[in-house]
DNA sequence: AGGGAAATAT
DNA sequence: CATATTTCCC
């Protein structure tokens, strides 16, 4: 229910037809993933052996759609026409949809908009088509980094194990190894933040408040409805990791604030001292490619 | 496997 | 040169 598919010609010059700013419900509400639904722990908790099999193989299915948005589907060094413009968003906020139904707050914004390219090997590059041999680096987009997080956030640091975390993202493609190194970088992450965050050793009651590890566990989770679901509440600036934005496919929007994330921690070395805390890396290197791994045949031997 | 550090790639 | 992601080693 709900779909948007309006693309009425306009007479004349319609062109800036361009109310997706919000009137596009598309992205996280069409998207829906089905880790965050189930109580995973819940039934775990109840001994109740929970088919995971079939929640996977369900969830599964959507997965490739999901993978599809999250890594653009195609390769192809073929880039000579034209950038390629894949901006494939996937949210699955569990929008607290809990109370009354009337609840117009429904503000959601697409804060991504991303492509999730993998850089394959500009030169000799040759799979264009199947690079089974070797994977792409892969990259952590904001999107997939949302997910991580929040599949981490959902698991309680305790659970938060590579695996499980591979799981229940559920990202065709995506490897233990690739978690589990994203899971050091963002313990590290973490670490630092603890450190840097309000300095007091003496209180450990803000841990609720400002730490930004993930509720230990969640127990409550719900219920179904009421989902007390403590979802993101209790922390408040919880920053994902920052979300990187180089030399992507996107068409010059790059204005956020980098403050100073805690996570990107440029480790200055003293001297001259440039003003400049960003980054200023001689990048020549202007990778886009697309995605690779999936083509053949195999996806991820979990 | 999980965690951490070195090695590379970008 | 710094960072991101991969690979190697416990």
């Amino acid at each position: 229910m709900g779909e948007e598919v309006r693309m009425k010609d306009v007479s004349g010059d319609g062109d800036r037809v361009m109310e997706w700013e919000k009137g596009l419900p598309s992205d996280e509400d069409l998207a829906s993933l089905s880790y965050s639904l189930v109580p995973w722990n819940l039934a775990m908790a109840f001994s109740i052996t929970p088919e995971k099999s079939r929640t996977i193989q369900d969830v599964n299915r959507a997965s490739e759609t999901t993978f599809s948005s999250l890594r653009g589907g195609s390769s192809g060094p073929n880039t000579s026409s034209s950038t390629n413009l894949g901006v494939a968003a996937e949210e699955e906020d569990r929008v607290g949809s809990s109370s009354p139904g009337s609840d117009s707050k429904k503000q959601k914004i697409s804060e991504d908009a991303a492509g999730v390219e993998i850089s394959t090997a500009e030169e000799g590059d040759s799979g264009t088509e199947d690079l089974k041999l070797k994977r792409a680096r892969l990259v952590w987009t904001p999107q997939l980094h949302k997910r991580f997080v929040d599949v981490v956030a959902h698991l309680g640091i305790k659970n938060a194990v590579p695996k499980t975390i591979m799981q229940l993202m559920n990202v065709e493609g995506l490897t233990r190894e690739n978690v589990a190194s994203h899971l050091q970088k963002y313990r590290l992450y973490l670490k630092r933040m603890q450190g840097l965050t309000s300095e007091g050793p003496s209180s450990s009651d803000k841990l609720f408040s400002s730490t930004p590890v993930p509720p230990q566990s969640f127990q409550d989770l719900g219920s179904g409805q009421g989902s007390g679901s403590a979802g993101h509440v209790g922390v408040p600036s919880m920053m994902q990791m920052p979300v990187y934005a180089h030399h992507m496919g996107m068409q010059g929007y790059h204005h956020q604030n980098h403050a100073h994330d805690p996570y990107h921690q440029n480790h200055h070395r003293g001297s001259g001292g440039p003003a400049n805390p960003y980054m200023m890396q001689q990048n020549k290197f202007g990778s886009m490619a697309s995605y690779p791994p999936v083509g053949g045949g195999s996806a991820n031997e979990n």
